[in-house]
DNA sequence: CGTCTGCCTTTTGTAGACAGTAGTCCACCG
DNA sequence: CGGTGGACTACTGTCTACAAAAGGCAGACG
């Protein structure tokens, strides 16, 4: 039928031959993501090489990884740290993100490839049973896989890696204040509401999964970002002052309901 | 006025500490773009070390940078190729690329930021000057400048990495088939279509730029990819065949005119 | 007492060398 | 004559070691 497999779940190889570089990489992101370093720590070689038992040659190739992913930042002869993130950073992210899975669902809502929709179903039940678990910081984790599978429904593999590099940073945005736990309640309200999604595209309804992911954002993380925070440009300010507002609005319609 | 003086441009550094990895990448995107390289190639690092003067260590960790951008694929054991482009790549690409050309002129186009316009109006000014020059390969960079320009006016530095990297992928994928010299000709031709898009910037028109930018594309060199080339997918057919019923359209209009 | 300058430590950038694995070619056997 | 096994080659993955630069600290001078 097709000349090519599916270039976008074709990427993954059967026989995974470990490699430190890619070890190193994974440890280092896991590292980031769980909240062990936070946005502004530094990031030192020697350090490291230590705490993951790897030379430094592959940490080297792994934090230009992690670099590209927009996880660090590396400053020529100073070293590296953890990418700090400004309230514009979030916009970002969050507006960037939101707009490439209104693009994947265009592409490739009414589901054309088994394959992907199956992906999209394994994604699905994996985050229910994460949901059923207890303290659950499972749910993050495949809450994203989920919205990734959403948007490989397209069959657009330079799509989703973009969107797979930004979902890593928003996870690290969302660990940095996760002591605050605001974030995981989040994520327990936001799995109630991935039902409906699933619904949707199975349904095939291009136009209803666009309305509802536009507003399935994680929207009480962005609201604990404070609109006086040091990092603001003007795009951001006014973004965020447009979630407030929607936020509100919705408030305001679920009280009368 | 703004707590960021301007994320996107402040990502230059003014003292720049040459780095042998970051000149060993430069080197190897260079060699990529231009055709030296061809998708499909081997790129071998002890051969690579000699011709560029560097040792491995650096040239892996720009092999890394470059793997990130989509230029070159490495398998684990096998080693590293330049990035084979099918048809369907170049439809990922071009289509990726039209969408957040419209994001960005949707943030951006009322310009609120001096510093973006003025470094919209000096690639459009380079661009002016590239497109006098004899033969003129720099027009091919300087209308990707340009464009890069266009996308830098949302002020967000993540979309237009996006966009940079789509840029270099698309490219190379011209560079492959330059031998045909079509590709220099649409860039000529294209060069001429600036024009109206600076202006229709100067003049806010959102709604003018996202039209014009839709039908901006390299269209001959779109045109020249074969469909019954291998590597189709059913997405990149139904996409190619919009973009020669479009062109059709557009002949038959001006045709008409 | 403050500031500037020089040295020292820390950390990064680079080089060269070694080990392990995948691909390939040839020889041998059926 | 075809197929299979083994050895060889070449390449990648990794490590140790060295050199250079940046930042910190102490001491001396104004």
């Amino acid at each position: 039928m097709t000349a090519v497999p599916d270039p976008v779940s074709s990427a993954r190889r059967i026989a995974a031959p470990p490699s430190m570089s890619a070890l190193a990489a994974e440890a280092l992101r896991e590292m980031v993501l769980s909240g062990d370093l936070k946005p502004g720590d530094r990031v030192v070689e020697n350090r490291l090489t230590e705490a993951l038992g790897v030379s430094r040659p592959p940490l080297r190739e792994a934090m230009r990884v992690l670099e590209q992913e927009g996880l660090i930042v590396q400053t020529p002869r100073k070293g590296a740290v953890v990418a700090p993130v400004t309230p514009h950073d979030i916009y970002e992210i969050v507006s960037l993100r939101e707009e490439i899975e209104q693009i994947a669902v265009r592409l490739g809502v009414p589901v054309r490839s088994q394959e992907r929709l199956d992906r999209l179903r394994r994604a699905f039940a994996d985050l229910e049973a994460a949901a059923e678990e207890e303290g659950a910081p499972r749910v993050v984790a495949s809450s994203f896989a989920f919205h990734l599978a959403i948007v490989g429904l397209a069959g657009h593999r330079r799509l989703e890696d973009v969107y797979r590099s930004l979902s890593l940073q928003m996870r690290m945005c969302m660990a940095m204040n996760r002591r605050a736990r605001a974030a995981i309640e989040t994520a327990r309200q936001d799995a109630a509401r991935h039902r409906p999604l699933m619904e949707l595209v199975e349904a095939g309804d291009v136009d209803g999964m666009a309305h509802t992911l536009a507003h399935h954002g994680q929207r009480t993380f962005l609201l604990s970002i404070e609109d006086d925070a040091p990092g603001h440009s003007p795009e951001s300010r006014a973004w965020f002052a447009r979630i407030h507002r929607e936020e509100e609005e919705a408030m305001r319609r679920d009280g009368h309901a």
